[in-house]
RNA sequence: GCCUCUGUAGCUCAGUUGGUAGAGCAGCGGACUGAAAAUCCGCGUGUCGUUGGUUCGACUCCGACCGGAGGCA
């Protein structure tokens, strides 16, 4: 099989540049996995890769959905494996990079997703909870499936909703589809490279800097645009960090730049959650970008790791 | 120089008649299986400015000193 890597860690840790780096030694092609970095016309708020660094390697899965439409982590694997797939059949390596740890690993894993129809059953139990409260789609999960009702927290609306929905659209409980998606081996088994920083405080410089250079770069503009070509507020793709904050501001009557410490704000749990699911795979090499001079010596140690990790396998 | 106010968590502050302290924000940790940049859960992290004194016991009372703010000169 190919060669892969995924590249994993916080926003703003210097990800995209390591994985172009990387691309151009290895003559790989790069598939991100992004939730936000999917929508076109989101290029400042999203820290896309600038067209001059797609230069250095063919990019997937990237800046080629409207941001009117809703995506899935089910899409997704369906459509980064496909491209996988074809990137490994022409025998090119493939480097993987991005922040949304729920699609990396999914698509690692293999999971499979069952098609389920667009019924509205999602539309109905939000407006259940809405009228009786959460408590009355609990109660019917716990019916169905009471081990998801006991583990889930009745604060957490979302997923009890959607747990209830994969009953409805599948007939199968979601503790059972997901005992038997993790009984499966997994499907790839990359090399995965984190970047980390020993101290926090330099990855939230970082992340503080880059919130200003977006600002900098037209990110209320940006944000502006997709509203004059009519997307509405609630998409999914409105919903990002960056782009709700001006949205909110621009609502009340502010002026965009007023949101910039909320975003740095937002930005910096983020890395903080990103953190902490990519922490428990324990396949991870960490590598902690702030002990590092420069980039060459940063790089220099990963192509040690990848030349190691090849010559065991 | 004198007078008044003030000093408690990273920040803004609360703290009963003396029993070694608690809120918000920030921060930290965790969960995560077709919305995931979403959603949710958990956790006070402290030389109470310093130093003497009174007291069984001081963040609380008294003195001195240090640092802030204001007032009078």
């Amino acid at each position: 099989m190919g060669e892969i890597i995924c590249i994993v860690g916080p926003t703003a840790s210097g990800k995209t540049k390591l994985s172009i780096a990387l691309a151009r030694a290895m003559g790989a092609e790069i598939i991100s996995f992004d939730s936000m970095q999917i929508y076109r016309h989101m290029d400042i708020g999203t820290a896309k890769p600038t067209p001059e660094e797609r230069l250095a390697a063919p990019h997937h899965m990237l800046d080629f959905l409207d941001p009117k439409e809703a995506y899935s982590v089910g899409r997704y694997v369906q459509e980064a494996d496909a491209c996988l797939q074809g990137i490994l059949s022409r025998g090119k390596p493939v480097i993987l990079v991005g922040g949304t740890g729920l699609y990396i690993d999914s698509l690692m894993a293999g999971r499979s997703f069952a098609p389920t129809p667009a019924s509205g059953r999602r539309e109905e139990l939000t407006a259940l909870a809405d009228a009786e409260g959460i408590e009355a789609v609990l109660a019917q999960l716990r019916l169905v499936d009471p081990e998801a009702a006991q583990t889930l927290h009745p604060s957490n609306r979302k997923r009890i909703i959607r747990a209830m929905e994969v009953y409805l659209e599948t007939g199968k409980t979601i503790t059972a589809h997901n005992a038997e998606t993790k009984a499966l081996p997994p499907k790839y088994q990359p090399l995965w490279i984190g970047l980390d920083f020993e101290d926090r405080n330099a990855l939230y410089a970082r992340i503080n800097r880059r919130v200003e250079a977006m600002f900098a770069q037209g990110l209320a503009s940006e944000v502006q645009a997709l509203l004059d070509a009519g997307v509405p507020e609630r998409a999914t793709s409105l919903q990002a960090i960056g782009y709700k904050e001006i949205l909110a501001a621009l609502r009340s009557g502010a002026p965009a730049e007023t949101a910039r410490e909320e975003i740095a704000l937002r930005s910096r749990r983020y890395a903080k959650r990103q953190l902490t699911w990519f922490r428990r795979n324990r396949a991870v090499s960490w590598l902690q970008v702030d002990r590092y001079a420069n980039f060459d010596t940063l790089f220099n140690e990963i192509w040690q790791i990848r030349l190691d990790s090849t010559s065991k396998s």
